[in-house]
RNA sequence: GGGCGGUUAGCUCAGCGGUAGAGCACCUGCUUUACACGCAGGUGGCCGGCGGUUCAAAUCCGUCACCGCCCA
């Protein structure tokens, strides 16, 4: 079938997106022979929907799978969907708050139950969306963090990490979020800029005998203080340490003890140690053995501990009665504005309480040592390299992880209380009386092990013999802590070797404002829009495109740029096909000179290609794959065909190249125009790569390039004289034939060379070239050689200044003084023609 | 406080030791029978400032300024 008409993308690739389903494409088979490549995808929350960033990172993970795939690999894009515990209970919760049900009343088994709907119903949007992209996951292999065979090798790891020591419960400092009602991770905390009060207690020292003024812009914790701490270095307080203090307004007799950490000169000096409410100031208890007293609960009021005037207050509205209770008494020495970070939960946006609480943990230490190493000594490679840094630093100085949480959703821990007895196992213990965590485990602890538990471990599945380790990971840089790394230590841990070779940190995209993108700003760009409007393609390569080697800003440009791009594709398939090119031929080896350069061109292309996709320099790869298209192939090599300088026979093979290249970019597009091909035979998807390269064809490729420079200058000329495009020209010597063929030029008889009005550099050498005498313009022609005399006279000194300098010539490459020379020589003769020409004219 | 990155054409970005590139925008031509989502020809940069290394620096080193991110 011959191709006509306008390509529609929108009637185009949601069919070819069915009929790669149906012929399997993405489906993995564990048994054959060729080797095995996987890449498992960042699996997205259940949540959301395809947003510009999962757009960019599954494009260039369908190019990677698609490349391998056409090299001959069984390839597996693992498939799935994350539980995402806190912002799916969120959701849900809102959802319920909507028909006026709080979760508490339906209950925690009810709650699980409506949030599995919820799941069932809307859980599989992004999924949907990566296939309307083109993506060639195994979608019949799709996994979910929360599936039973799933859940059950989360629990049996925690379950052995337990066993093996790792796992622990404990009293420590947690992040609070008071808006969740849980625990967050250290990472799951961001610090925000925030004004305060510096707000100055004077503390009288327990003997009358004076007093210690603190500072701090939590008025409210003194309630827990349990010590005074000073610098001991610092001599206004030496002798105080170890005598104490009376708390104000509770009356608690505390020491005052000397640390190392107070910094003298902060605020007064002296510190007031909280040591429930302050990360550091329990440290400091730690090291004084001061008791911990939580006066903020749970629930974000103030405790009973924090005495019968306080309960219960918000902690704003118990600074506002502290401070006044203490004016009352005198008591404040000063108060000024301070600013300071204040740490907010990313989670639900509340500011987080750092409290004390009992919490299941994970120490890291050991399970760091291994994956440190793996990065250390390459098994591991990062891209961009400096990642791997970033990684490495934080690896060193890892600290415990608190992995539980106090949510409903997610894989709730396989831990069992009866009075003192704590119990760990997948299944609960035997005997009466046994109760279970209330908890669940952080949703990063499930999708660490997402590598290998989505393909069937800890059973010996032969997926996970084929397929495992996998390949490539490709993310995002924001949770190179919270999943990369994990992930690298649990595989270590599980499997004994790392989950993938390769991590490739994609950059972010931004708003075209440069603002972060996101929906509540109103700067968001959704990707389903860019496919209704311009097509898939056009969106897979544009976010190629902006997939450069740092940050970027969203670029509509790029899009319309893969746009014209698929419009030229298919148009230039549809004159190949009109010209009688064929697919699939016993090409016969290129003659023409037309023909050896196309040829030359794809395969350094083809070569060139492979080195940036393993380098991961895929902006790179779009650049190239559009500039052959649109330069080599149509502008000069189709139009010799046109001109009968090309033959059917190459420019069909080399569109079969062009399409087999383009393809994992831009799949759609070209899978139609192969499907158009006469002699076309298969999918695209699954056609052989575009041919390994063979030798350049250099000499082809020096001819052609003078055959360009020739006909760019013959175009200029026309243009610098303002003649209509296709305005006959003369010239000598004789023009090369592929000259003559792509434009009107021909060469000037004996007798008319004389009356020839121009002198052009071009191909090496001075070509003379014009119209005919009567046409010629004296004067407008005087000053165009004017001009150029100009360009060739300051280019022949600087090449004459640059030679005269000994060091240069005695210090440079011997090839660069050598083509220095070449060009002094070159513009001086030509200097002297264009004179000679100027002279002539009169 | 510590660390990392950025600053190149009007805009978005490549280049990272040998006389500055792309796409878009802009200007001039062109209804050339694949494509006006096109073709041809152009305009436009002391490559953030200042020092240094080198025969040679946008590219390497130092420093300053501004912007962004990460960790404390």
């Amino acid at each position: 079938m011959k191709p006509a008409g306008r390509f529609d993308p929108a009637e185009v690739e949601p069919r070819w997106t069915r009929a790669w389903r149906e012929a399997g494409v993405g489906h993995a088979d564990p048994g054959g022979d060729a080797p095995g490549f996987a890449i498992a995808i960042p699996p997205p929350n259940i949540t959301g929907a395809l947003h510009i960033g999962h757009a960019l990172n599954n494009t260039i993970q369908d190019l990677l799978i698609r490349t391998r795939r056409m090299a001959g690999d069984e390839t597996m894009w693992i498939c799935g969907t994350d539980h995402a515990g806190i912002a799916t209970q969120a959701v849900v919760e809102k959802a319920l708050a909507a028909e006026g049900i709080s979760r508490k009343e339906l209950g925690r088994e009810e709650f699980v139950r409506r949030v599995w709907d919820w799941k069932d119903h809307s859980g599989g949007t992004i999924i949907g969306q990566l296939s309307r992209m083109g993506c060639t996951l195994d979608y019949a292999r799709e996994r979910f963090t929360m599936d039973d065979a799933y859940a059950d090798a989360v629990l049996h790891v925690f379950v052995d990490l337990y066993e093996k020591g790792h796992i622990y419960r404990d009293r420590y400092m947690v992040n609070w979020d008071p808006g969740l009602g849980s625990a967050i991770s250290d990472l799951e905390v961001e610090e925000r800029e925030a004004t305060d009060t510096l707000v100055s207690i004077a503390y009288p020292l327990s003997d009358g005998s004076g007093e210690i003024v603190v500072a701090t812009v939590r008025p409210e914790t003194m309630l827990g203080d349990t010590a005074v701490a000073v610098n001991p270095s610092d001599e206004r307080y030496r002798d105080l340490i170890g005598r104490t203090v009376t708390l104000p307004l509770v009356g608690r007799e505390i020491p005052i003890v000397g640390d190392d950490y107070v910094q003298v000169d902060f605020g007064t000096g002296a510190l007031k140690v909280t040591p429930a409410h302050d990360a550091n100031d329990f440290e400091i208890g730690r090291r004084h053995d001061l008791e911990a007293i939580n006066v903020i609960g749970e629930d974000g009021r103030m405790t009973a501990a924090a005495g019968d005037a306080y309960a219960g207050l918000t902690p704003a509205e118990c600074q506002a009665k502290v401070v006044t209770d203490l004016r009352a008494q005198g008591l404040i020495r000063a108060e000024e504005p301070y600013t300071h970070t204040v740490p907010f939960s990313q989670r639900s946006g509340a500011r987080v309480e750092p409290l004390v609480s009992l919490q299941w943990f994970c120490d890291m230490t050991r399970l760091a040592q291994p994956a440190i190493a793996a990065v250390e000594e390459g098994r591991v490679r990062f891209t961009p390299a400096k990642w791997g840094e970033v990684y490495l630093t934080w690896m060193r100085e890892i600290r415990p992880w608190c992995v539980s949480r106090q949510l409903w959703w997610g894989h709730q821990l396989p831990v069992y209380y009866k009075g003192d007895a704590v119990y760990v196992g997948k299944t609960a213990p035997e005997g009466e009386g046994w109760t279970r965590d209330e908890d669940v485990l952080d949703t990063w602890f499930s999708s660490a092990l997402w590598p290998f538990a989505t393909l069937g471990w800890p059973a010996e599945t032969p997926e996970l013999a084929k397929f495992y380790p996998t390949q490539v990971l490709s993310t995002a840089r924001d949770i190179i802590f919270l999943w990369v790394a994990r992930m690298v230590m649990m595989g270590i841990e599980y499997t004994g070797t790392e989950p993938f070779s390769e991590v490739y940190i994609h950059p972010v995209v931004q708003a075209a404002d440069g603002r972060r993108m996101s929906k509540s700003l109103g700067t968001g760009v959704d990707p389903m829009d860019i496919i209704e409007t311009s097509g898939a393609d056009a969106l897979r390569f544009g976010m190629m495109m902006m997939s450069s080697t740092q940050d970027v800003r969203f670029s509509a440009d790029r899009i319309d740029q893969g746009r014209q791009l698929v419009t030229k594709l298919w148009n230039a398939a549809r004159l190949v096909v009109d010209r009688g090119g064929r697919a699939g031929l016993d090409t016969p080896a290129p003659e023409s000179l037309a023909d050896r350069w196309i040829a030359s061109r794809i395969t350094a292309a083809i070569e060139q290609s492979r080195e940036l996709v393993e380098g991961f320099q895929l902006s790179a790869l779009a650049d190239l794959v559009y500039h052959l298209v649109f330069d080599d192939y149509c502008d000069w090599y189709l139009e010799l065909l046109k001109a009968g300088e090309a033959t059917p026979e190459i420019a069909g093979d080399a569109l079969e190249q062009l399409l087999a290249l383009a393809h994992p970019m831009m799949p759609f597009v070209t899978e139609e125009c192969w499907s158009r091909t006469p002699g076309a035979r298969g999918l695209m998807a699954t056609h052989a790569p575009p041919r390994p390269p063979g030798p350049r064809d250099e000499a082809a490729e020096a001819e052609m390039a003078q055959v360009q420079e020739v006909v760019t200058a013959l175009r200029a000329y026309r243009s610098s004289r303002n003649l209509p495009p296709r305005t006959p020209l003369l010239m000598s010597p004789a023009p090369h034939p592929s000259v003559a063929a792509l434009d009107a030029v021909s060469e000037a008889p004996a007798d008319a060379v004389p009356t020839l009005v121009a002198s052009l550099l071009a191909d090496g050498r001075s070509i003379l070239l014009g119209t005919t005498a009567e046409d010629v313009d004296p004067e407008v022609e005087r000053a165009r050689l004017a001009d150029e005399l100009a360009t060739a006279t300051s280019e022949a000194e600087r090449a004459r200044r640059k030679l005269a300098d000994t060091r240069f010539v005695e210090r440079a490459p011997a090839h660069l003084v050598d083509a220095e020379r070449d060009k002094a020589a070159r513009y001086e003769a030509e200097r002297d023609a264009l004179a000679a020409r100027i002279a002539a004219l009169g």
